[in-house]
DNA sequence: TTGAAAGCGCTAACAT
DNA sequence: ATGTTAGCGCTTTCAA
């Protein structure tokens, strides 16, 4: 099929040897020999066979991106962004889609490691102990994006949650808001105690007392549920755990007749791109996702060139940003 | 770093060659050496290189995935489609997200060449004749999702954009509804000329005349300002061209105080994951996203297998369905 | 500045 | 049923 580096080599009157050198800059080329090398390789439309090098330097210059909880509505915006970061840095990424189960998960990571990734991003996954194991075995460079693995030493960028969270009820608090509910998600979501702790921070600092605390589900179905649980409390605000919550959130609210932001303000996390087109647009915090897929590509790098420098023993904070738009508002005290 | 075959093989006390046949179960190898072999492998945390495989085999076992128009929201379903699809054939998932200009874009289409992936899947790109041509001379497979190059060959696998819309169209029809108007996204947009026609023959079937035709762009904005000029006509049902632009009419008539679907009924196109919960939940054409993936995948595997089936001289057109929700009610005439 | 040759890790004839 | 060996397409010593 495609020509190889022989067929240019022949073509061109020079050995292989000759033509990797001068296609790939080197190693300085009388001008003659270079002209027809790389005239040949024109003529021949040859194109590199990026296997049979990686085979020879034992490096695939490939990212595996490991993405499981695909309900995660945030997966788009991070998978672009890991994406730009790799290809930038000339990484190219296979993609792998966590299944359901913990099992699919490993073999989808047994799948990167024998095609020969040289690093793996994952993200917010279930991880478990089970996984970092087999990782640290094969000794390929991981990084973890929000979400950590107790004890295993890996090394891990997040937002700040729990800053991102107090960020939050602490704009509330500002507009003169004093009764707050925040309406979490699952125990098993990895960020829902940091989101939790983050209001709760806001809250005490103001001397307010405890917030509310409902339970959702990460979904618009489980928001809405909350929010409706919350409609006969006395609160004027709600800081939610994900925009999907807040969005249920305002259904809810809105089907019971109550003004948002007029009797009650809400705010949501993530900014997904939809969040500035609810109704009315969700004041949110957004997560600093370039910079998360920025970070890891770029930690995976570090990895690679053996900067090995310590880090995994405390996860890398990033600092998520409040984008204030229209479901909160200005409350005097009642 | 990891362990070769040589080492099993060394290890197990026999040849690379009854390793490898060990390790395929290709041929039947007596239960004993199985078990050496197998043990050896294991104790190694031998995992075969899929390098070196594709090198010798000429073929991968991946597929590259080129998306480029992002803004596209469907694209998160499509890549979790294709993505699916392929695992399940045992092919891996090169992505690629394309860039903004043409110019990258074909650079991406290199670095997958350079990558050899066995085949190429194109969701939705602005494709054009030279992007073709370059596919062509490779000799690649590709298959297009959801576009066309026109006189390319290509095979091209779509949903039935025309039919969508027709659907879209006949089910306010039957709800009673007689002024329709739609609201299309500018002409470079693969499907917009096609879900224009699709309501159009609805209308004219029913002898109902021309829709009347506003352009958003495709996005939330534009298709709340198209239903803002719609508003001092006498419509009583709207088709977008998306799910996005139905959320933005759902906004400029919410603020213009007319009630959906009291008094103007809204379906949208795609079916995308937050349509179910938009206020109220939007009626909508939903996209056969699990067959395109799908299709695509196998498509090219047939490719692959050298099943050239002579397809590509048409698109392949698979159906969408609607789903009702509460955008739309009926309406008696008035 | 260029060439010869070894070798990356695997598979598949071809032998035995 | 198993071993020997060539070779996939490249890069990189080592020589010249």
């Amino acid at each position: 099929m495609g020509a190889t580096i022989d067929d240019v080599a022949a073509r061109s009157g020079v050995s292989t040897a000759t033509v990797s050198r001068v296609l790939s800059g080197s190693v300085p080329a009388r001008a003659a020999t270079r002209e027809r090398v790389l005239a040949a390789a024109r003529e021949l439309d040859y194109r590199p066979s990026s296997i049979a090098r990686a085979l020879k330097r034992q490096e695939t210059r490939t990212l595996g991106l490991l993405v499981t909880d695909i309900t995660n509505p945030f997966y788009p915006q991070i998978v672009r962004a890991v994406e730009a970061a790799a290809h930038e840095r000339g990484y190219g990424i296979v993609l792998a889609n966590g299944g359901d189960d913990a099992a699919r998960e490993l073999e989808h990571l047994d799948l990167l490691i024998e095609r020969r990734v040289d690093g793996i991003v994952i993200v917010s996954s279930r991880m478990t102990r089970r996984h970092a194991e087999r990782l640290h075995r094969t000794a390929v460079p991981v990084v973890l994006v929000n979400d950590t693995v107790a004890g295993s030493g890996l090394p891990t960028v997040t937002t700040a949650h729990r800053r991102g969270a107090r960020l939050a009820a602490e704009h509330l608090i500002q507009l003169g808001h004093q009764r707050i509910a925040h309406i979490g998600a699952p125990a098993d979501q990895a960020a829902s105690g940091q989101r939790r702790q983050g209001v709760r921070d806001a809250m005490r600092r103001a001397g307010l007392g405890e917030p509310l605390i409902a339970i959702g589900d990460g979904g618009v179905a489980g928001g809405a549920h909350a929010a409706e649980a919350l409609i006969d409390s006395d609160i004027t605000g709600i800081v939610a755990y994900n925009d999907l919550t807040a969005i249920g959130a305002l259904r809810a609210l809105r089907r019971a007749g109550i003004g948002v932001p007029e009797a009650v303000s809400v705010v949501g996390f993530d900014d997904i791109d939809l969040a500035a087109w609810t109704d009315p647009p969700l004041t949110t915090i957004r997560q600093p996702t370039e910079a998360l897929g920025r970070w890891a590509v770029e930690h995976v790098a570090d990895l690679l060139a053996g900067h090995d420098d310590g880090l995994g023993i405390s996860p890398v904070l990033l600092d998520p940003e409040i984008v204030v738009r229209d479901s909160t508002s200005a409350r005097g005290t009642v």
